[in-house]
RNA sequence: GCCCCCAUCGUCUAGUGGCCUAGGAUACCGGCCUUUCAAGCCGGAGACAUGGAUUCAAAUUCCGUUGGGGGCACCA
């Protein structure tokens, strides 16, 4: 494991040269007396994406773990695709998942505006100062002319990079055509080798003749994204970012713009990517992909984001079951892998349900009841909130999510008389049908209420009743439980008989035998 | 094609040269429990990609190979 030995050497060199200078000791991140600044900025061109959502929880508990701030910055320069029911989706998806952050959009900060299309004059101011001291140049190549340059050199076999014909343009002619020809800003990119410091893969050494030169400003005067997200990150003093191992390449040529600007870069850190099971990019053929499907398919948020928190990290030890709190306590860089991630919602599932395990009947219970708003299912909505919590209670330990509660209390709805053909298939081929029904219908009688303690004194004489005749606790309460529910599963007989009381299961029981002629 | 990143059970991981006949979790299979479905408990099967090198000793260090992923846009 290469990259573990890198890292930690990366982190010991950093933390001791840091260090050394102040004179005390931080376990993992020093930023000489400056405070963490960390970011997260998606773009609005689709819902919070699970793996998205993974990056801002590192960088939220990297920040509330060591201490700093956590800015929210929007990258809607993609005026197209970005819309504002995707910006609220995002916004809406991290409050759920309990990332909260320092400055945004939403509330300002220091650094405002935290839209990118807001502040697209400081990009403009920027690349004029690049174009004055040459380090970038008017570039007049129409798309049409690039593609057909671009069409020649790959029909050679050869890979096309930018062919820099417009650095050719002396600077007197550049800026005569300019008056007169659309054209776009390329960063001139210096010779040499680019080092991106990054923490989890040490120090990243590329030769620049690898990157063309890349646009900082398209001919409609909008900045390229290399571009806004340097100066977004020097302007808002970002001095760690937390990103997708698919910004790997991109950090080269930031490195070099914040060079440029005479800016000393951020500590990067490029987190693998979250993967479906065929190895590629998580994406919508393998799975739901947005945090609010997760949502509205009845997840927990601690739970989901315990699950984010456990793939590329492990606290080194066996637990894996983290509140949110745990987790910010809990989390350490030091501790994150480098490699592959691969979605898996099984084990998503279990998590779930541990989650859940942890609630009380009565929150689990108000969190199963907008699913059942939700499903519009208006004979759950009638149940009064005690037998409601009872219900909840008798089906939590069947479901893996809130949504499937929604399902398994259906049971509650049922008509005294109805019956699955399954279950009367079952109670026909019973012997002494007759006389287990009666035994039924007494013991409910003689032990009036909807107590746990009678519904318990109901069940223990019947198991003794089944007992004293030589028979098998099943041959009677496998008919109780068909005649209360007409189905063949569902709660434990105890639930049933306190939510429907011994009298009221009496008299589901005469209905069925009645209507059905059970004998 | 070029560049970069990654490589332990199907999946998530523990593992920093001897504690490793590789540990845990999940999923899977079997058993127990049991009125059903679950849950729970017990057990089983299941991995160091590969070839070299260093070393008394390598999952662990080094080099090559293979495989997977990402990037090479007037997308972000």
């Amino acid at each position: 494991m290469t990259h573990t030995r890198r890292r930690r050497e990366f982190l010991s060199n950093f933390s001791r040269e840091r260090n050394a200078r102040r004179g005390e000791a931080n376990p993992v991140l020093d930023f000489s007396g400056e405070s963490l600044r960390v970011r997260f900025a998606p773009s609005p061109t689709g819902k919070l994406h699970l793996g998205s959502a993974r990056t801002a929880l590192l960088n939220w508990l990297v920040v509330r773990r060591e201490g700093g701030k956590f800015v929210l910055r929007l990258e809607d320069t993609d005026v197209v695709r970005s819309s504002p029911e995707f910006e609220q989706d995002i916004i809406d998806s991290l409050k759920w998942m309990g990332i909260d952050w320092d400055e945004g959009p939403d509330i300002g900060g220091p650094f405002a505006p935290y839209r990118q299309s807001e502040r697209m004059d400081l990009y403009r101011e920027q690349v004029s100062r690049l174009l004055e001291e040459g380090k970038a140049y008017r570039c007049f190549c129409s798309p049409d002319e690039l593609e057909e340059r671009k069409r020649k050199v790959v029909a050679q076999g050869k890979p096309w990079r930018y062919d820099r014909k417009c650095l050719e343009i002396p600077q007197e002619e550049s800026e005569r055509l300019a008056a007169s020809k659309p054209f776009a800003i390329r960063f001139r990119v210096p010779e040499g080798k680019v080092v991106v410091k990054d923490l989890l893969r040490g120090e990243v050494v590329v030769d620049s003749s690898e990157i063309a030169d890349f646009i900082i400003l398209r001919s409609d005067g909008r900045a390229g994204f290399n571009m806004a997200v340097v100066v977004d990150d020097i302007t808002m003093k970002v001095n760690l970012v937390i990103r997708g191992d698919d910004h790997l390449t991109n950090a080269v040529r930031h490195a070099m713009l914040f060079e440029a600007l005479d800016s000393a870069p951020p500590l990067f850190l490029h987190h693998s990517l979250l993967l479906g099971k065929d190895g590629a990019k998580l994406s919508k053929r393998h799975a739901a992909t947005a945090v609010s499907d997760y949502r509205e398919r009845g997840y927990l948020s601690s739970a989901l984001a315990n699950y984010l928190s456990l793939l590329s990290w492990s606290p080194g030890d066996d637990r894996e079951i983290f509140t949110m709190e745990e987790l910010v306590s809990e989390f350490n860089l030091k501790r994150l892998s480098a490699s592959r991630a691969i979605f898996d919602i099984d084990k998503l599932n279990w998590i779930n349900r541990q989650h859940m395990k942890k609630l009380s009947n009565d929150s689990l219970a108000g969190l199963v009841r907008p699913f059942i708003e939700k499903a519009g299912e208006k004979e759950l909505q009638k149940i009064p909130p005690e037998k409601f919590e009872l219900a909840v209670e008798s089906v939590r330990e069947k479901i893996e999510t809130l949504s499937e509660a929604v399902e398994q209390l259906l049971i509650y709805t049922k008509k005294p008389d109805e019956i699955t053909d399954k279950a009367l298939e079952e109670l026909r081929k019973t012997s002494d049908l007759d006389e287990v029904f009666d035994i039924c219908l007494e013991a409910l009688r003689e032990n009036p209420g909807s107590s746990r303690d009678v519904a318990e004194r109901i069940v223990k004489g019947l198991r003794e009743e089944a007992k004293a005749r030589g028979w098998g606790a099943k041959k009677i309460l496998w008919v109780l439980r068909l005649g209360i529910t007409g189905h063949v599963i569902g709660p434990d007989l105890i639930y049933l008989i306190m939510f429907w009381g011994s009298e009221g299961c009496a008299e589901r029981m005469e209905a069925k035998r009645r209507i059905h002629e059970l004998h």
